[in-house]
DNA sequence: CATGAATGAGACTTCATTCAT
DNA sequence: TATGAATGAAGTCTCATTCAT
């Protein structure tokens, strides 16, 4: 489901503005994008906006934290029917590179940036470096996964697959992610593994 | 004060506010930083920053292109000495951890963040982006390090760094990151070697 | 009100600046007026202006190249119906004379004073000086008015009357210019006519 | 004798300035001129300027007041020797002329342009058109010049001068004014003179 | 006396937000 | 409900003037 366009159907430029923002947030940052910027682009007026939203803030954060949540819901539900620490570590970049080239810029606005924009709001929000470090805990417990600082393991996975995204949005890889999934999952397999005997 | 080394500088506030500059543009980015409070927490009056810089992207710029060009050099002239790829690599973490360690915040100016804000200048500066690829390519054609899209082993090489400094920003990894050299650099050189038959 | 004449057009607050802003231009200058003057005395806020115009100058071009397009067709549109040089002169004047009393911070505005501000803009706009031009070689072409260099007598024609419009605004004149119109006009001839052998 | 060049002879950088001044307030205005402009142009240092004038609108009413002063007095010396109306205005023409081309930029500060910023100082200054107006009245009374508001036939005489000069200074006047004075001078007299009979 | 960095008031301009139509 | 002109606080930048060196 693609999670810009709400279900309810509505007479409504919404999802215009939605996409709209995510694109210029994307390219000029939250604080470089300018309500004019979006009406102009979501054909909308300047006031449309804030039959929606209380704030140009307000909607930056709703475009975040609720698209940021339903991601990570959905890598969990993708990732932990799986049992095994490679499964999942597969699981969890199919599932990455998968969102990012379904839809690179909300991707990227939702991972690849840091928004100190945003911090005024909670920062206690739901996101992949929680499914990440689950997965490294439970695989040190079983024993699959090298010993070492999670926090320290789970920034070498995550860390890598973030900078592919990068590279591939500023245009140095030119096929698609998907083609690297498996090469990819094995080099963190090969990284985190516990070494046997 | 000694009357050989040099008396003639005038006594000029620009290290305040380059230093100022740096600590909130990483704190509350570029755009969200003003010229006031750069110049309140510098001690300095407003019009100050003009005689320095054109304005305040240009101060941004050059606080960015000035200290990620010499950053990029000491790393090469750190890195390439080394003639193993591996050698190179545990190099590379060490003087990437060191430099994020010595200076916390000007390291995350330069590396941690994309500064969409600077896209108007010139995109084609030197960045250590360039020496991991030469460590990548170098050791593919040495048969060090494994086949694969020089970009993609690139990115998980440097992923993983930069990932471990943003976390250790973020307050999640409470030792110094030079404790974590040598296994940082075994976990990169785990993922990246080239599996000898 | 009349639904049938426009109702159609905002209510806009632009024939209140453009007013004000000749006043002041006037009155202080266009780099002595500034903006919190004009939207001061305009009962408007100072954002207003920039709805209708990109800066300051470019109100100020706007004003001065619309206007006194609109003044040289005017002149034109009077003058050239006339046969003889002698009566083009006295329809100048009386048409020069007009204006002035009609809207004098408007005809300072666009004839009584030099612009240094606006040489920015193009200064290839239409303006009076090419009816005076054209009055004289037109009249030196069938004889009526005497030899010389057109510039000199072009400037001798109608730098009397623009001296006698800066003498009215500064007091030194009571009576209203139009009461002068034919004595001027005459002085004028006298000045250029080509004496009958 | 130069107006510009004091004749105290001190090691100063004064005359620089002063002549540098008087270029840049007629290029740009007073307004739009700056101290830093100024200083740059005559190779001065900005603090300089502070030892010789109290302010850069001190600097330009000191160059318009002491050089108009000056020029209206060389005028009335030259001028008013002359017994008739007729000599007196060819007298007038030549010395116009001659301050001109001389020194065009220092004639057209005084003359030309007006200057709103300097309307905070007296406006009681001595000024040519208090000697146009004595040759027209002293005229008037010997019979000589025709009958009429002094003030129209004053601007009438002067604004022809002004105007001439202005259109030299736009380049649409080749040749020096000089070579215009006896023919310049016979059209205003053509235009004052009373009618014998 | 000269220099030019620093000051800081105030200019121009932007832009999130409101509100009459 | 939509529009976009208006608002006005706040930001960037300029520049006359001061003053330590």
């Amino acid at each position: 489901m693609n999670i810009l366009i709400s279900d309810r159907k509505q007479n409504t430029r919404l999802p215009d503005i939605m996409r709209t923002a995510v694109h210029l947030f994307v390219k000029k940052g939250i604080d470089g994008t300018t309500i004019k910027d979006i009406a102009k682009e979501a054909n909308v007026a300047e006031g449309a906006l804030y039959r929606h939203f209380k704030s140009k803030d307000d909607l930056a954060w709703h475009l975040f934290s609720t698209n940021l949540n339903q991601f990570t819901a959905d890598l969990m539900a993708t990732v932990y029917p799986e049992t095994t620490a490679q499964k999942r570590i597969e699981k969890f970049v199919e599932e990455s590179f998968t969102a990012y080239e379904q839809n690179p810029e909300l991707y990227s606005y939702l991972i690849l940036q840091e928004h100190s924009e945003l911090e005024k709001y909670s920062q206690s929000y739901i996101h992949p470096g929680h499914v990440v470090m689950k997965i490294i805990k439970d695989g040190q417990k079983s024993g699959e996964i090298r010993r070492g600082e999670p926090y320290v393991l789970g920034s070498m996975f995550v860390g890598g697959i973030i900078r592919v995204c990068v590279v591939k949005m500023y245009g140095n890889i030119s096929k698609g992610l998907q083609k690297y999934t498996g090469e990819v999952a094995d080099m963190i397999w090969d990284m985190l593994n516990a070494p046997t005997s």
